[in-house]
DNA sequence: GTGACAAATAAGTCTGACTTTTTCTTCCCG
DNA sequence: CGGGAAGAAAAAGTCAGACTTATTTGTCAC
């Protein structure tokens, strides 16, 4: 799952980042390239190497004579697979969730229209494959074969609206998925109108009828918001 | 502008980076780090920390005994703002324009839905100013002044969405709005109906209207889909 | 107080030697 | 003739140390 690992400075930036995403580093906070060599046992090129990917995801800014510096949240590239995971890893979990979820409400809808447009046949019928294989996961706490065949079909979405900017969002719908049956409280089977919803986009795509496609994905996105007021109340 | 040209390393990515996205090294295609650091006259050091930033945007893959094999474009983190610039650079141009407007089209109308509900006085007050700065600048050939208040106008509604994600696009839709501006033929003054909608999204804002906000930035996108069949038509 | 000069500091750079992993080659045995 | 094991080769990965350079801070004279 995670893409990272490899190497020294790739276990570096899995202690780091998590721990800057985190705000363990209050904005302004100043590191030292060498301090950090030395706490992490690690050569300075290595660490340097590290900092680099730091720098290049906009945590934090290295200046001669100052050091490195956490940049604030506002200024991260929060679109970063990256940064998501770490996020997503940490305290800053459902803030993140929330954020991820709202995208999803933007983008997936706009998705599954151009997705009717453009999808082609072996893309609809995965698509039906997909929303069958819901169907049948759907009763009887069946939840990870569930889970397995909603990630796919959103997948299958996103990459049919031939758009690659909304294609590369699938991971990210993927984790949000994943989470909402992992990590948040999920003991009933899935809520049977979600299930029919996903049957009819995929009726709507196989159709060609963008604007019913888009409405469906509305409808769909809409609930997991409303999902995550019940969960977490307020603002 | 460009955030990245500090130090060696910087520079080197400057020009690997255009050149890669450009796609002038097709997919599967193997550098060497020692070969590079020659043809770019930099010690091996600097090479290796602009290879670790191009490999965290999945620009490259670095790997032992094999070399820095060039991903396919599929994999790119393509909403890294540096990515984004470079092909925005190069040839890639049309292409990464269009994808981008197409996420505008999804994401900018629900920002302000988002931003009726969320958005603070002093953000109804900015965004009623820009729309006027707009319509000061609409006729006359004052382009500059346009773009201007219009790339404030489109920051302020993301930022007031409320929504981090949201937020982080202000530069994307700038640059798409500059790009209009400078590259794509634009002798004409603004649409006149254009100007009107913008005024309109700061009134419905102001009067705590989402769904009106949301259908009126919905046209304005609308707009600029339109604008690109136009430019480059076909698919 | 202001401006210039000097010192301190931490990042930036380069080099060369060494290690480790992975792949290719070769060669022997079945 | 095929297959697998041992060895060689290749390139990234790691480390240590010396040196450079930009930037800040502090000081002193005017």
């Amino acid at each position: 799952m995670s893409t990272t690992g490899r190497g020294l400075h790739g276990h570096v930036l899995e202690t780091l980042g998590p721990a800057i995403t985190a705000g363990e580093y209050p904005p302004g906070s100043v590191l030292r390239t060498d301090e950090l060599a030395q706490q992490f046992d690690v050569s300075r090129s290595v660490m340097r190497e590290a900092v680099r990917v730091l720098e290049s995801m906009h945590l934090v800014e290295s200046r001669r004579r100052v050091g490195v510096t956490v940049r604030p949240k506002s200024e991260w590239n929060v679109y970063d697979p990256q940064v998501i995971r770490w996020r997503l890893a940490g305290a800053d979990r459902p803030h993140q969730l929330r954020s991820l979820t709202v995208l999803r409400s933007a983008v997936e809808p706009v998705a599954a229209g151009l997705a009717a447009k453009n999808a082609t046949a072996e893309q609809c019928a995965e698509l039906t494959e997909c929303a069958l294989g819901m169907v049948a996961n759907s009763r009887g706490h069946q939840l990870e074969g569930y889970l397995f065949h909603d990630i796919a079909f959103h997948r299958v979405i996103l990459n049919a609206s031939g758009n690659e900017m909304f294609a590369r969002l699938g991971d990210v719908v993927a984790e949000v998925l994943a989470g909402r049956t992992h990590h948040e409280v999920m003991f009933e089977d899935p809520d049977p109108a979600a299930v029919t919803l996903h049957v009819q986009v995929a009726e709507a795509v196989r159709a060609r009828d963008a604007a019913r496609a888009e409405h469906l994905v509305r409808e769909i996105t809409v609930g997991a918001l409303q999902e995550l007021d019940i969960l977490a109340p307020g603002k």
